[in-house]
DNA sequence: CCAAATTTGTAGTGCTCGCTACAAATGTGG
DNA sequence: CCACATTTGTAGCGAGCACTACAAATTTGG
């Protein structure tokens, strides 16, 4: 199997330390110099274990999905709408201001608006955001079905609005709002759907 | 008064076609070669206008503020804190769909993470979008005077929410949504509001 | 202990970046 | 018509970018 010299690094430690300086400075601040620095290692071997500096981002996006998805699974399992979107908001309010972790969500802070050369990673960033919003879609549907969203409801609009809320909550933790001032506002998001929730 | 060669560009046309290249590839993603090209003239102008790469996002964003500010004040003047929240969202999901601008909002789309070198790009940005955040908060704090709003609403996360709303749809412009979906967003944001409101 | 395979560290490559030196062009004041 | 002041266009500066050629180092298979 192994012949020729064993790599001296882990592939997915390094991953995480790339995916910390994606996520400070975005996709084009960060330099292969700082990647390489935080990852230990040199520019050839992270062209030999990811290809570019784009694979690189999309293995560490992987990677950052990765580690939500548990507890993603967790949010969506909640019994009723108004449940899972509390969950959901209350959870990115402490996840975005964890400071074992840089502010905000990497798949914003990744960059939404890039230079010529690098016009896809904005795309690539915004199709694993819709996969959230289409997570939480599918919930409400179901909380549709089950009665516990009024008939009224449009689960793809509240879906698209806890999205939205998320988001926001994003740019403001990564421009500072500390962990208080995004609760307050998943509290009052989460009245918006509140009023969509058959009362019990 | 005029002593030298005058310049043959117009100071504020050229602005605006800037405005349009930041606002569309950011910051960082936004070249000087381009930026010359669209304002057509040469960099040596642009320096010469400007000062700097910088120096030149501020006064875009300067005038990005201005050109906002006629519209803001009539959304400030709207009767009630629910108005203002409806003709504020309503609003946005117009304007960040409007085909002759770049989609999204300049405040985020300029950078929210940058290099090392372009550190308090992201800083000068956020402290523009607090000031819209700002003004809601006045404007919330003042219809809680007037009973307008419950008095166990909170006019700063109200207005915080708001900020954060406007936020993420403008990021959703930024990918492609159209106006519809944020539209809806819009809607179901106000319900929140609606829930804190003073019924007549 | 040698040959093949792979990674590592050094030291660059060509390119593009923001920015500017310089001289020609174009205006005003005397 | 002549200084003088300012802008313009050309051409290119040093620096930093993503990326790589190459040889030494380190493993396994025979």
């Amino acid at each position: 199997m192994g012949v020729g010299r064993p790599r001296n690094f882990d592939r997915d430690t390094a991953l995480d330390q790339a995916m910390e300086v994606f996520w400070r400075h975005g996709y084009e601040g960060a330099t292969i110099a700082q990647l390489t620095d935080a990852m230990g290692i040199n520019p050839p071997s992270l062209y030999a274990a990811f290809g570019s500096k784009e694979a690189l981002l999309k293995a560490a996006l992987d990677r950052y999905t990765l580690r939500g998805e548990a507890w993603m699974a967790e949010v969506l399992s909640a019994p009723t709408a108004r449940e899972v979107t509390s969950r959901m908001l209350m959870g990115v309010a402490e996840k975005q201001t964890d400071p074992s972790n840089p502010p905000g969500c990497l798949l914003v802070q990744g960059g939404l608006a890039c230079g010529s050369g690098s016009a896809n990673v904005p795309f690539e960033l915004a199709a694993r955001r819709a996969k959230t919003e289409e997570q939480l879609r599918h919930r409400f549907e179901r909380a549709k079905e089950e009665g516990d969203l009024a008939d009224s409801a449009d689960p793809a609009a509240l879906a698209r609005y806890v999205s939205a809320v998320i988001t926001g909550m994003s740019v403001m933790a990564s421009s500072g709002a500390d962990r208080e001032a995004l609760t307050q506002v998943a509290v009052v998001a989460i009245k918006a759907i509140e009023d969509q929730s058959v009362r019990s």
